[in-house]
DNA sequence: GCCACTATATATCGCTTCGATATATCTGCA
DNA sequence: TGCAGATATATCGAAGCGATATATAGTGGC
């Protein structure tokens, strides 16, 4: 069989414990993962037609009307592909982030404005934080441990974040006293 | 114009002091900003030949014997496109991140293994700390302030990464201790 | 002087991914 | 009854990424 990307198995992922359609697995890729692994619609359902071809899962139709809906879930063998990928060694870090970017260039501006550029990645952060308790509010107890892990290292990390442009911000001031009055 | 795209910015700050070559462009990314903005000779080449046509560098013909050779300067209007594309809130933050999304999914595996993503995941920050400090050590004390702000952040957050997944796997041990002897 | 190897320099190709949108049906509720 | 919003599947174009092709220049070893 061909190598399977990550993509694939964000859905067996999903699909595990319960059948689900490609609608629904998108929209819990947009409230979990999609912090640290996204999926579209243009990958989500070609792969779900691969995975079946590989007999990693299976489609059933459970139209809802005159509507058609299939919904996924996961075989044998797909629960020992997942398995055997979660043993593997992680590889795959990426980060995109244009705050960085800004402040990796920001010599190129006055020192106050260069500040305010740690001042925009700091509201930012904010505002993904209350995105990320708002979900976190919205999970009870009732779930796996690790899905909950994630999100609360999430919330850890922004705020550490946030808490990291506060200190450069002052970093900054104190070491040039002088532009503060600016 | 039309509206330029992150990587053109970073050719635009690359260039800003002294001429480069879209050679040494690439170079500079992988040794910097690539950790946060990655960018492909893919995309440099075509991108240098749209900022010339927009008039936001200049190219001059410096050939090294018989091998041809174009290194790129910022203009005025560059100068100036740069300064008004820092001074926006940056909008961009994505992540995709193989270690989180098993661990995401670790309930699927015996517990044990799942202690071991974290593990795995720990070893890949301290790898990327090294790599990070070698940089660091490479420059010296002579450049800008913040590119230097934005590699000890770097550092500093690979650090908590690394602590966060000792943590974790910590607690996990504390809250399952009946599991520890397997 | 020659060879092998690496660095410099530009260019391009195929694949994946992303975001947006098209199409259609169903539900809730004013 | 109407219609906004949710459910469901599918697809397209643009952009990004990694790898590689092509060529020349320099460098170290023999």
């Amino acid at each position: 069989m061909e190598q399977l990307n990550a993509t694939a198995y964000v859905i067996l992922g999903f699909v595990r414990g319960e059948p689900r359609s490609g609608y629904e697995i998108k929209a819990l890729v947009d409230n979990s993962t999609r912090f640290f692994w996204a999926a579209s619609y243009g990958q989500i359902y070609p792969e779900l037609k691969r995975l079946t071809e590989a007999g990693l899962i299976v489609g059933s139709d459970v139209p809802t009307g005159s509507r058609k809906r299939t919904v996924y879930e996961i075989t044998a063998d797909g629960e020992e592909e997942l398995r055997a990928w979660l043993r593997q060694p992680p590889q795959t870090f990426e980060m995109r982030d244009e705050g960085l970017l800004k402040l990796f260039f920001a010599d190129a501006l006055p020192r106050e404005e260069g500040l305010e550029i740690l001042r925009s990645m700091k509201a930012q952060r904010l505002a993904i934080y209350e995105r990320l308790r708002a979900i976190e509010q919205m999970k009870g107890e009732l779930e796996d441990p690790f899905p909950m892990i994630v999100l609360r290292g999430g919330l850890e990390f922004t705020q550490w974040f946030a808490q990291w442009c506060e200190r450069m911000e002052a970093q900054l001031l104190d070491a040039a006293p002088e532009k503060r009055s600016k």
